[in-house]
Formats: structure tokens, sequence, C-alpha cells
DNA sequence: CGGAGTAGCGCC
DNA sequence: TGGCGCTACTCCG
């Protein structure tokens, strides 16, 4: 087998950072690489310090041959040390192909190893691990600077040698398994989202600061008015429990103090004891029955729950206080995760996310510290903005992405001429309905039923969602089903053929499993394992089933949100790379973020848009089969990511 | 006092 | 029984 020429990198870094925000933050002003180390072709590493002689490790690997393929283990992390440490290594090492062997793992496993360290794929593939006494030292919080040197370079190239090792291991299995395509494409994904974590998000501290005081405000008085309502009932208006409690009733423990003596001067001796006591419901209404938590049998106090309660309580007062409860949770979330959540992870003025690529199991990306990737679509979002002054932030958003993939998956005929003239797939399937196009309030909450039949749910669990009756949810799937047939054929073929293709598998002692498992491979090398649960419903015969949402939905969005939003994010990355006045900022599942410079808006957004629409292409030539049709986005831009404009 | 579990809620 | 992550509370050791 030919190998493309692997060269081994790890850094070993301070340990600075904010507790809050992870220590050894890459980008944080604290933190440095320290040492570098690094293999030659070969596979052999070399140590630099990076302190006293800073040309060496650049020298080092600006050197090497430029078809190199620079590996490493969670990459990123050490590719944003490197990039902050010279442009010569951003330079590089941006050009090259990478090879993260975390993400290698997370794709050969079918997504079950996620975040894997050096030592789990250490001892899976058989090689040394890492040294208990320095791992000692990183555990007591010591950075690498404050190790011995004569300890830590041995250990440093131990990592460096095991890492390259695997990576040409896991090299072959790719080749074997039919991953290679699919594993090289996630590669350059992470090129794209490295640089969008080493970019950041701009803040406007100025914004940041009012709105914080404007939620500040709202949030304190709304607090005050609702503990007023209820300060003889709940304690902790935080409290879930405590609001259950209140308004459904149930069991509370109160301390009370109880005689359990005289004491010898005559006083009375007390002792403070625990007791259950019975709370009487506040409000004479009962939420639906599978509103009530399983395991703690807890009733909700969701927003559903609250809401539901409004409908249907002639209690004024209960009314007044679900209201204010309901205001008081929503400028609570502002606060606490977003005003306040954001806020702690600045540094210089930008956010610096981390974007993760092993850490779902349909092969989405993830969003952490902060996630950037839910931030609420209000004012909030006023606060990033260009880094460039009169520049703009520009948003594009592949159109109903999650769709064109049910139809490319399935193949059925009318989705996908639906999809091709334009159709409003929504606006059909009601007219199919009611027998009359909808109208724009109409449209909304219909709209919501497509996406619930398309993540798996079934005529049930979409009627509890809409609050419609069963018989109207079970109308809408027969008639998804009859106009849309072979997606209807495809949930029932697909569910088949997992179940067919299962089989027990053994666990780490060898014994066979409990659960049947079906390791189900798609065209384009993304495996996708599905489990058995235990089944404690009556409706089915079985002990134990696969789950036919999670059958339903995950080859859909893996290859939405899996596979093709990361090989564009690729293209684009590559498109861009020595663009200045252009730099990508953050993706959100289906969405891509810029931050434009504003005398290139004009072509910018001509250029992406054309990238886009080109999908279909760059899949055909990368996974060499044609995708079923062709996508489109939207594109949006403004001067912060709240107010933004459709092109 | 810290970790695990739960509830709730933000996004696609 | 679609996929996530963050904050707060609760329970437990």
């Amino acid at each position: 087998m030919t190998f493309p020429t692997f060269i081994a990198v790890d850094v070993e870094t301070t340990l600075n950072g904010n507790e809050d925000v992870g220590l050894a933050h890459p980008m944080h002003p604290d933190n440095r690489a320290v040492y570098v180390g690094i293999s030659d072709s070969s596979g052999k590493a070399h140590a630099y310090e990076t302190f006293h002689t800073p040309g060496l490790a650049e020298i080092a690997i600006g050197g090497y041959t430029p078809y190199a393929t620079y590996c490493g283990h969670n990459f990123s992390f050490d590719m944003l040390y490197l990039f902050r440490l010279s442009h010569k290594f951003k330079h590089v090492i941006q050009k090259a192909k990478i090879w993260d062997t975390q993400l290698a793992e997370y794709i050969l496993t079918g997504q079950r190893s996620k975040f894997s360290s050096l030592d789990e794929l250490a001892t899976k593939y058989d090689y040394p691990l890492k040294e208990d006494k320095i791992k000692q030292y990183f555990q007591a919080g010591l950075g690498s600077e404050k190790i011995p040197p004569e300890e830590l370079i041995p250990y440093l190239k131990q990592d460096v040698e095991v890492t390259w090792k695997i990576a040409r291991d896991q090299y072959k299995i790719a080749v074997e398994q039919g991953q290679l395509t699919l594993i090289e494409t996630q590669m350059e994904a992470m090129q794209a989202t490295t640089e969008m974590m080493y970019n950041g998000l701009h803040i406007n501290k100025a914004t940041l600061d009012a709105y914080t005081i404007e939620v500040v405000n709202e949030f304190v008085e709304c607090k005050l008015n609702l503990e007023e309502l209820v300060k003889d009932y709940v304690e902790d208006i935080n409290s879930p429990k405590q609001w259950s409690q209140f308004f459904f009733g149930g069991k509370k423990k109160i301390k009370v103090k109880e005689e359990v003596g005289v004491y010898k001067n005559g006083n009375t001796k007390y002792k403070l004891v625990e007791k259950m006591v019975a709370v009487k419901p506040f409000v004479d209404f009962k939420p639906d029955p599978d509103k009530v938590s399983a395991k703690t049998g807890q009733v909700s106090v969701d927003d559903s729950v609250l809401n539901d309660m409004l409908d249907h309580t002639f209690n004024v007062e209960a009314k007044n206080i679900a209201k204010s409860l309901l205001k008081y949770r929503e400028l609570s979330k502002q606060l606490s995760t977003y005003v306040q959540g954001l806020s702690k992870h600045l540094i210089d003025g930008f956010i610096h996310g981390k974007l993760n690529h092993t850490a779902t199991v349909t092969g989405r990306l993830s969003s952490t510290n902060p996630n950037l990737q839910n931030i609420s679509n209000n004012p909030i979002k006023k606060i990033f903005i260009s880094r460039w002054v009169g520049g703009l932030i520009v948003e594009v958003d592949f159109n109903q992405l999650e769709v064109v993939a049910l139809a490319h998956v399935t193949k059925d005929k009318q989705l996908i001429a639906d999809i091709s003239a334009g159709v409003d797939i929504h606006s059909a399937l009601y007219e199919a309905m009611f027998g009359r196009k909808p109208t724009k309030e109409e449209r909304k909450p219909f709209k919501a039923r497509t996406f619930q039949l398309i993540y798996g749910a079934g005529a049930k669990a979409i009627a509890k969602q809409a609050g419609c009756p069963l018989e109207e949810a079970q109308k809408f799937v027969d008639v998804f089903y009859k106009r849309y047939p072979l997606v209807g054929a495809w949930h029932q073929d697909f569910a088949k053929l997992v179940e067919s293709s299962s089989k027990y598998l053994r666990d780490k002692e060898g014994l066979l499993e409990k659960f049947k498992t079906c390791v189900h491979t798609t065209p384009t090398g993304r495996k996708f394992v599905f489990t058995e649960y235990y089944n404690d419903s009556s409706w089915s015969p079985k002990m134990y089933n696969f789950s036919p949402t999670e059958m339903k939905n995950y080859p859909i969005q893996g290859l939405a949100t899996g596979d093709i939003v990361p090989l564009m994010l690729g293209v684009i990355y590559r498109k861009l790379i020595d663009r200045v006045d252009v730099k990508m900022l953050n993706t959100i599942h289906d969405s891509v973020l810029f931050d434009v410079q504003a005398e290139s808006i004009g072509d910018f957004i001509l250029d992406i848009k054309e990238i886009f629409q080109n999908t279909h292409k760059y899949y055909e030539e990368t996974f060499k089969h044609p995708l079923a049709l062709k996508l489109n986005a939207g594109v949006s831009y403004g001067e912060n990511w709240f107010e933004m404009i459709e092109v």
C-alpha cells in the first residue's frame, strides 16, 4: 500500500487559561506552545523548545516536502497553537493536507469513538501508552514549562511517534473500509473549522454592555414581581421541582422543630427533623399524563404545560403567576446563557468558540465553549459584528437541505420533481389535506409537521406536538406518503434492512451482547450504528427493537449536515484560502457565517452563492456518484448578526 | 464540595 | 426514543 507522506506533530503548552473557559485554551493570550514535536517522513520524532530556539521548529516544518500530510491527535488544538506561534506554520499547514487521528477514528467507528484520547487509540492499535509521571504533572495543573525537559521531551517524542503510526494504521483501514474519501473531506472541513476557531467572532463591546444593562433591568424587575406573587408558596423560583409541587401538588420535604426533651436549666430541647408533607395543588388542571416524568414522577412545568394551563384554567392568580414565570424563564435564559455566558468567553474582543467534529452520532458538528450554534434569534445577536470598519456579516444557508437529502436517499420522483421545480411542498401537502392553499399563518405551524416526519415522528408524536387530533396527524402522514410514496417505502425498507442485517456483537470480554447491532454504510462511506432498545411498550411483541425514529433520521441528517455541509466547508475553505478580505467565522448545521470587507460584498455574494449552487458537482466529483438534486442557497448580510437583509 | 442526574430551553 | 450544549437545581457520597 502507498501511504501519504505523514508528518506527525504535537505541541506541549502552558495551562494558564481561565478555568471557566477550559484550561489550555489555544487562543488565550497567556497560553503558548512550549515545545513542538515533529516527526520526519519516516515517523522519527524531533523536539524543539519554542522559547529559546524560536526558529528551529519553523525551519523543520517548513523544510519538509510540500506533499506532506500533517497529522496529530485532536489536531485543531495543535494547529491553533502553531498558527499563533508563527505565520510560517500557519501558511505551511493550511496549504497542506491534514489527518486528525481522533477524527479518523470517529469516522472509522461509525461515530462510536467520540473525543477519543491518544491513549485509547494507542491501546487499540497496540502502541505504548503515556507515562503516568507526566500525566500527573498536567493533572496537578502544571503547564509544560514547569515540567523538567528531560522528562517531557521523551514523552513528547513518544506521542509524536505513536500518532504517526496510528495515522498509517488508520489510513490502511480507511482504504479497506471504503471510507478514505469521506475521511479526506472531513479533514478538509477541519481545516475550515480550525480557521473559524482561529478567526473568532468579533464582539461589539458597547452593544454588549448596553444590552446587558437592558436585560439585567428587565430580569430584576420580573424576578421581584414573581417573587412577590409567590412569596408564600415557592421559595426558589428557579426550581422546577418546587414549581411542580406548587402548581400540581405532591410531597414536600420540610424541616420542623420537634421537642426532644428538657435541658437541665429547664429550657425545652429541640431538634430539626425532616418530614414529608402533602402539598395541595394550586390549580385545578391536570397536564397531559405524558408530561409526568417516568423516572421521578414529577409533573413537568415546562413552557408547553404552562401555556396549556393558561388555556384551560379559570384561576386568575395561577394565570398571572404562570405568565410571570414564563417571562422570568425567558429573561433568565437570556441573562445566564447568553449575556453572561457569552461574556465570559471574551478574549481581546473576540469569542473563539470550539467546533467539535467527533461529538455526534450522525456526523454533525457540534459547538462548545460557548455553543455558537444555539444563539437565540433576538437582539443578543447584535453583539456579533465585523472585525473591519464598515465590514459585513454574511450568512449563507442551504435551502431545505434535509428535504433534499430525503429526496436523494429515497429517490422519490415526486419529491425530486417538486424541489427541482421550486414547488412549495408545505403548501402542496396542505392543499392535499384541506383542499385549499394555506395562508401564511397556517403554513408556518404546518411546515413543522414535515420536519417532524423527516425526524422520524409517527402520527402520534405529530399530533402531540401540533396539538391536533390523532386522526388529522394520521391523515397528514398518509397524505405525505401518498404524494411521496418512495419516502414511505424507504422508511419501511430501511427498517427491514437494519433488522435483517443486525447481529449480536461481542463485547470486550468476547461475550455476546444482549442487544443486536446493525452497522450500515452509506454510499459516501458514512457508517451508522443502530442498537436495539429494551421495549417496555405493549404494541410490540418483541422484547427489543430498533428505534424507528433513529432509522428514519440518521441517514438523512448524516448525509445533509454530516457529509454535504463538511464537504462544502472544505471546498469553500480552499477557495478563500488566499483572500484577506473574507474570513470564515462559523457554521450552524446548514449555514455558514462569514466576515466580509465592505468593498468585497457584492462580488463575494455572487461567488459564494455559486459555490453553494454547485454543491451537486463537488459531491459527484468527490463521491463518484450523482446527487439526485441541485441545491440552492439563501444569502443574507448585515452590520451585525441580528439585523440581516436577505439578498 | 464535587460529580452525576434531571429539568428546562436555546438552535438546526 | 431526530441531533446537540448550557445553566440551574437536586441528590448523593
